[in-house]
DNA sequence: GTGAAAGCGCTAACAC
DNA sequence: GTGTTAGCGCTTTCAC
């Protein structure tokens, strides 16, 4: 049998309420009986059964992670950077990869709820709000990383996808490039509207043109990818720089040039998006715009604990920097 | 206020006990109040709480899974082979990132077993076998995957080292290489001590000799393996092919060949292992030998939940297959 | 300082 | 078929 305060109470000679009390802290207990009954707890090897102190309506020390897939490395090491944090502060984490679909995520939230999680993080596409929403008036924590839903009373983690956007396009302007492709996972999602949009924003202060024929949407995945890129670059007027809106299209591009005998960095540039793991494993070494993802972790795991403890400074929307970072993908425009 | 079974039995005119019954399908329940019940229910859209269920002993339809790292592809893609499985079944899973940390390991062992998880994958290096067995003694069931301890008496599920390390020198042998490298990560490991063992098994068979200088061990990292490759690839007598121990390091010694401007796989063969989402990404796209790792996910989630439940057809040690997956990284020996 | 007792939401005998 | 009741292990008032 599991040994339960009732043992240790007995052992110290003393009540329930008094063990609890120096497990927790609370109320008056003199020294001498707190360190005998450490003593025997330690002797017994007691652990307090979570489950138990749960079900008195303290804290379960336990989230939910909602992410579309934890193969994906991005999302990999979102998770990995919400659990350390989770784990720093005590609590567990629970993994949930949803798919992006919108059954499997409402399955999920319903477990998690009736497990008694104590907040969900939500990195998914959620189409379904509604889901969410109703979390939120059960008074659930939620909060959200590296997605936006204005329309949700959360906070949120996010990165600035449009100067994230804005930056990729500037550094391969100011190489010398003027037929910059992009290439995106799908344009219907606000990160990739907004990283457009910087795209166009840095083109127009360049004066240069903005041609649509340049901004193609792909399946996510490498295969994909190589795809797309291998017809952009099969045209008379190929670009000299893609900008593809994450590392894993990025590693398409650099394929597809290598098919056709097109040397990166020297006669195709190509930026990226995320900085994963995969950015420096590909080669050459990915030029690519960088989300602070331990950052942004960190960030959402103590956005959603203060929710979870009420020391609520209301919701906030944190909004991070993306950074470029330099590898060897990119180059000045070869002849300028 | 949450809805318990208090309220939805008040409702129905019924007592607790009713209720519990319709919910678990437990004794007589005439088919006209079981109605009445769940209709009620499902207005109030009643959930159960599990704290509440598992308090009286009953299970927690949760699991824990220890790994070493999240961002390490191989692991990321075993924990979302288990999570599906688990998923499927009505389990959840708390991941533990360990870093292959005993500290840590302990740590988090401890608090799965206060929140009374129903059970613990371990995919993680421990070196403290103790820990474990301390479980296992409690009863906590505890299954391996993707790691052999012998010596402790829980059920595993591991891919064929030796299998996998013999096939994927048999193979650069009959194109015809003669000097194989090998790259490994660390060789006290016992999958690794395997995977050596198959390839010297290979070598032997074809009567080539085996000479330790072509016997490597580099840090687990791109750059680490790039390091190591380019120290033996700069050697007068430079193999013509190179077995890596993972997927990462074939990356890494990839790159090193390109780098010398040795091409793979025209100058150079490389072999990988566990066939992970890199595979695909490399270029060339990598040949490597794959561990089937939603079949090992999908089974020790079977092996876990069937302890879990005591239909324990006794602690199994399941040993999978390997296969060769050709794809681009390697080739008959020039001239040969 | 310490303890008695009620209660968290549910399950499981055991009555009726 | 259905209800009563005693827990599960812990927290928390409220007495003393």
């Amino acid at each position: 049998m599991k040994t339960t305060i009732y043992d240790i109470a007995r052992l110290a000679g003393v009540s329930i309420a008094t063990v609890s009390k120096v497990f927790n802290d609370k109320g008056r207990i003199s020294e001498e009986t707190r360190q005998r009954v450490l003593q025997i707890s330690e002797e017994l090897s007691y652990q307090p059964n979570m489950l138990a102190s749960a079900l008195t309506g303290k804290k379960t020390y336990t989230i939910g992670l909602l992410i579309p897939d934890l193969v994906n490395p991005f999302f990999a090491e979102v998770s990995r950077s919400v659990e350390d944090r989770a784990h720093e502060l005590g609590f567990n984490v629970v993994i949930c990869n949803t798919d992006n679909d919108s059954n499997k995520e409402n399955k999920y939230i319903s477990l998690l709820r009736q497990k008694s999680v104590d907040g969900i993080i939500v990195a998914t596409g959620a189409r379904n709000e509604e889901a969410l929403r109703e979390l939120i008036e059960q008074r659930i924590p939620v909060a959200l990383i590296a997605r936006e839903m204005s329309s949700l009373p959360a906070s949120s983690v996010v990165v600035d996808d449009f100067a994230g956007g804005y930056s990729a396009a500037s550094y391969l302007i100011a190489a010398g490039h003027e037929r910059i492709a992009l290439i995106a996972e799908n344009l219907e999602v606000s990160s990739s509207k907004e990283r457009l949009r910087g795209y166009r924003q840095a083109l127009e202060e360049a004066r240069l043109s903005y041609d649509e024929n340049l901004v193609l949407v792909s399946d996510f995945s490498v295969q994909g990818s190589k795809q797309t890129a291998l017809k952009l670059l099969a045209t008379d007027s190929r670009p000299t720089a893609i900008f593809a809106c994450n590392d894993i299209l990025a590693i398409g591009a650099i394929q597809a040039a290598r098919e056709l005998g097109i040397e990166v960095p020297e006669d195709l540039s190509v930026v990226g998006f995320d900085n994963t793991i995969l950015a420096t494993m590909s080669d050459p070494p990915m030029t690519t715009v960088a989300q602070p993802i331990q950052e942004m972790g960190h960030q959402v795991v103590d956005l959603i604990i203060q929710e979870i403890n009420n020391e609520k400074k209301a919701r906030q929307r944190v909004v991070l920097l993306p950074e470029l970072i330099v590898r060897g993908s990119a180059l000045p425009r070869a002849g300028s």
